[in-house]
Formats: C-alpha cells, structure tokens, sequence
DNA sequence: TTACAATTTTGTCTATGACAAATAAGATTT
DNA sequence: AAATCTTATTTGTCATAGACAAAATTGTAA
C-alpha cells in the first residue's frame, strides 16, 4: 500500500524553504527547475524530492553561488557540490558528540538535549564549548535541515535551547563583569536574522571580561549609535552571516562609523566577512571566533597605551 | 523644504504588516483601500498613514472582526472601533506603570527597561507581576505598534527582553520543583507563534509548584504527545491566542486528546479560546490567566481523591 | 592592477481571473 | 430555544506572462 506522498503547495514552500513564490516560479520558467507536479487545479503541487533539493539549493546560493550555477543542476551535481563546501568548512572530526546531541533533537528529547549542553558545558568550559561543539553543531543542523532531515520546528527548538543555555551563562558571566573591562554592545544589522553567531560571540567576549550588552537581532543604525552612546559603549559588535548580501557590508559599517563618536571601535564578524576586501577605515574584522580572544588582547594593549 | 516622504513598497508592506501582496491588491480591487500611489514604474507605494491604516486593520481582523467590515471603514471609524475594543479589553488603570516602561522601550534604553521590570518583578513577586504588569504592558506594545508609535525591531526588543526576564524566573522556580508537583508541558499548537502567553502561564504553574517544561512555540501534536510520554507529564498545557482560526481549535484538541492517554490532562488557554462553545470531553479551559491558580487548585483535588 | 562601461543575471512587481475554503445567513428539525 | 443542515457570500491563494531595475559579471581602457 504506497503511502500518500506529502506534497507542498507553493504557498508552503515559500515559507518552508525561504524562496518566494514569484522567484520559484521564474526558476521554473527559467531553469526547468523546480517542476513541480499539479493538482486538478492546476496548482503547482512540489514532492519531498523538489523541496529538500530547493532546501540545498538554497543553502550554496546562501553561501555566494550564483542561481543559474546550481539551480539547473542535476542532484547528484548539487550533492556533489555540497560536499565539496562542505569539506571546506568541516574540517574536524569531532562530530562524534554533534551526532549524539543531533539524535536528542530527533528524538524530541529536549530534556535530554539541554541537559547534555549543559554538562558538556561544564565539562569543556565555555571557551571549549563553544568553539568546539556549538558552532559544529550550529552547521550540522543546518546540514541536516537542508537534507530534509530534521523539521523546520526541530530548528526553532534547537536555537530555543541553545538560546536558553548560551543566555544562561552569559548572565552569570556579565554581572561579574559589572566594573573594569570595555563595555561592548552586541547585535546584528537590519534584515540580518542570525543571531547564534553574535550570540556566541558575547559569550567568548564575557569570557575575557568584558561588560556585554546584547540587542537581540537587526537592530537599526540609529538606534545602535544611540545605545551607544547612552551606555558608553567602548566597542559595537556586529554579525553577518554568509547569507548576508555581501555588497550590503561596506556601506552598512561606513554608514554606522559615521554615526558613532571615533573612539568607539567596530569589531565586524562572522561568516560573512571574511570575503570582504574593502575595509572601511576605523574597523576591526574578526572573520572567526577564534580571532575574537587575540582582538580583544590586542585592544587591551592599544587602550593602555 | 518639505522632508521626502518615506514609502513602502507592497512587498515592505508585506513583511512589515504582515499583510501578503496578493490579499493587499485584492482589498484594493475590492474595497478601494488601500490607495497607493505609483511611482514611475508604475508601482504601488503606500505612505505612512496607509501603512499605519493597514496595522490597524490587522489587528482588528485579528481580534475576529471580518475585513468586509473594517478594510472600507474610514480612518475616523476605524479608530473609534479599535477604542471600542480596546475598552473591553483594557479595564484597569494601572496603565502608568506600562508607560514608563513604554517610555524605556521607545528611547531604546534596554538596561533600563530590562532592569524596570526586574524590579517590579522583584517588588510585585512574579503573580502580580505577570498580571498586573505583563499582561496589559503586552497589550500597550500591541497597541502602539498598530498606531506606528514602535517600529517592529522595537516590539522584537521588548518581546526578547521580557522573555529573558521570565525565563530566567522560571529557571529560578523550576528548579525548586523537581518532585511532588505535577509536571507540566507547555507550548503552542503548529502556526500559532504567540509565545509570551503561554510562557506567562508558564511561570504561574511553576510559581504554584509545578515543574514545568517549556517546549517553545509551534510543536507538532505528534511531538507533545512523544514528549509527554518520555517526560511523564501529568498536564499538556497549550495556548491559543485571539489570531488564531476559531475553527480549528476544537479539531486540535480532539486530535491531541486522541494522542494522549486518558489520565494526561490536556489544558487550553489564552484569549482564542474564550469564545470557543465545543469543548471535547477530557478538557479544561482557562481563557484567563487569573484562572490558571483555580484550575491548579481543583486539579490537585482530584488528584488526592 | 584599478576604474569604468557594457552585458547578463536575478528578483520584484504589474494585471486580471479562477476557484475552494471559511464564514454567515437562512431554513428546518429536535 | 438550541442544534443541524443548506445555501450564499466572503476571502485568500494561485495561475499566466511580461516589464524592468538592481546586482553581478565580463570586457575594455587607463
């Protein structure tokens, strides 16, 4: 007996994979792909097939591929491509702990899930925890997402719990950093919705001591610089993620760098910038975490000076 | 010199109201409103009354208010109808409170707002405080991004900060009640994304002493029903919020109950069920927050019998 | 190499109509 | 009077096909 193959409407897709419809529709016309089945109604009807190739599609776009590069591709192609990528940004293999924690969030045990971040937490410390099991497994279940692997709300979970524990122990950290250390404020740019990476980062930064203050997500220019301003602010942090558009970058910090008095710095990082060339001036670029310690030492030693 | 007025294209309109392009045209054709003008290109440009018109109109077709009724209605009409509402809901005159908080949030000052409301957390303890405090500031925020008053970066802000202050009360809570309460599983039903009710809620269970797991917002019913039986829980508590289709509330609880066993309790509350008539057997509903300490009252009674 | 111009790619928007799902209104039965 | 069934209206989503500017790439000159 075949079971009734799920199948999505353009409408769900658009909101499911990130694609709007009109851009689906035009790839259709465009590309040959997607193509999609259709009901009696005429309406695009798209199987498990299309939406998790769209799925990975989407990804190598995000990460800078051009559409017409992958969009006509075949699977096995695009399979192939992502490996390829994928290589680049894997690296370790300390995904041993990545695919334990991987089959807590599949198997919806979230009690389990938090419970073995925290441990893991304190069995690594922070600096260790971070750089070594969340930002893996932030990009493993990304990985898995794309591969239709996990659901949409098995993402949101995991960034819920990750959230909750990161949070956690920046809180603890930040208030014994009341005096002493700069103060830094965190958040991403407009339209950026990333918000793990910036996120991580105030960890790393509360780590070595610095009074941090997080904005949550796409906090505009203007109220940036204000905040700023009415916290004395020493350093403004900011996050881009690869699916960041990259020509967006530059004028974003020169128009920020204006806004703010010059003796307050601006660290850009995550994975977005590090395929900037142009620099403006007055900006310090941290393209991974690792780089975040060594910035940070190197602005203790211009402060003293 | 006249300042260049901002304009809004219908796909910013889209995102910022939450109004999609096609319904957008249509209200257009079918009731003259919106009006945009065009630019060159011949495209709809929607100023700021009319962006601010159309939240209006959002709301109130949210509050169960059918678009024939509101979309043609004049901007004076439209008013006096939300202050209608408004009334029914408002009540109380503890509004001083929430506008100095509003106050905080519109000069961007988070520290200050986040350190208010730890404050009046501290000084109410955590029943008044969510009562007294959150709920109608929850209202206001609402209210004054209907009326243009708070961008949607702001509301984001207040919504992230006033989460982290309940989590972290929670926490604080739950952690008391590892044994001897009922445990408790709270989240919303798939496409209802208001999660501050249900987290309200949250803390009132834990303050009463029960251990409460919060699963975020939007879990599949097959999921609760994997993850109350993993976690042993006594009580499945979800909240649907006044957005949410009457319709397919009752269908969701039958389906839910279908999932659970019997001797799972399955709780509804928020301010989408207050109107509801069916109740499936098997079922409370708390349409009020106020109603949470009762419903937890008689449920231990039944229990110890 | 850098800077500018020409070209291609790409996403957003326009227009109008079809249609089913959701809701309300009316009729009928318990 | 309340519940149930029918019919009518409202409402949102999807379809087609083409126009066009912003972004990215390529080619050319300084």
């Amino acid at each position: 007996m075949p079971r009734k193959e799920i199948v999505h409407s353009i409408g769900t897709v658009e909101s499911e994979v990130g694609i709007s419809r009109d851009v689906l529709r035009k790839w259709e016309a465009r590309y040959d792909f997607p193509s999609p089945g259709r009901n009696k109604r005429g309406e695009r009807i798209y199987n498990l097939d299309q939406v998790s190739r769209l799925r990975l599609i989407k990804r190598l776009i995000d990460t800078g591929i051009r559409p017409s590069m992958v969009v006509p591709e075949s699977a096995g192609d695009l399979i192939a491509l992502a490996k390829q990528i994928q290589v680049r940004i894997d690296g370790g293999e300390e995904s041993k702990v990545a695919t334990v924690l991987l089959r807590c969030l599949r198997d919806h045990d979230l009690v389990g899930l938090r419970r073995q971040l925290q441990h893991l937490l304190l069995k690594q410390g922070l600096y260790k925890f971070i750089l070594d099991t969340v930002a893996p497994l932030t990009y493993f279940v990304g990985e898995a997402w794309s591969q239709n692997e996990l659901e949409v709300y098995e993402e949101h979970i995991f960034s819920e719990v990750l959230q909750d524990v990161l949070r956690n122990a920046m809180d603890t950290l930040t208030n014994g950093n009341k005096e002493g250390g700069p103060r830094i404020l965190l958040t991403t740019p407009p339209d950026e919705a990333h918000m793990l990476g910036i996120l991580m980062a105030s960890n790393l930064f509360a780590l070595e001591g610095a009074y941090c203050i997080f904005l949550g997500a796409q906090t505009p220019l203007k109220n940036i610089a204000s905040a700023a301003l009415s916290q004395r602010i020493d350093i403004v942090a900011l996050s881009f993620s690869l699916s960041y558009p990259q020509h967006r970058i530059a004028p974003i910090l020169s128009k920020l760098r204006a806004l703010l008095p010059e003796e307050v710095a601006i660290w850009a990082g995550g994975d977005g910038v590090s395929h900037i060339s142009k620099k403006p001036a007055g900006l310090t670029v941290i393209p991974t975490l690792e780089g975040i310690r060594e910035a940070f030492l190197k602005w203790g030693k211009t402060r003293t000076v």
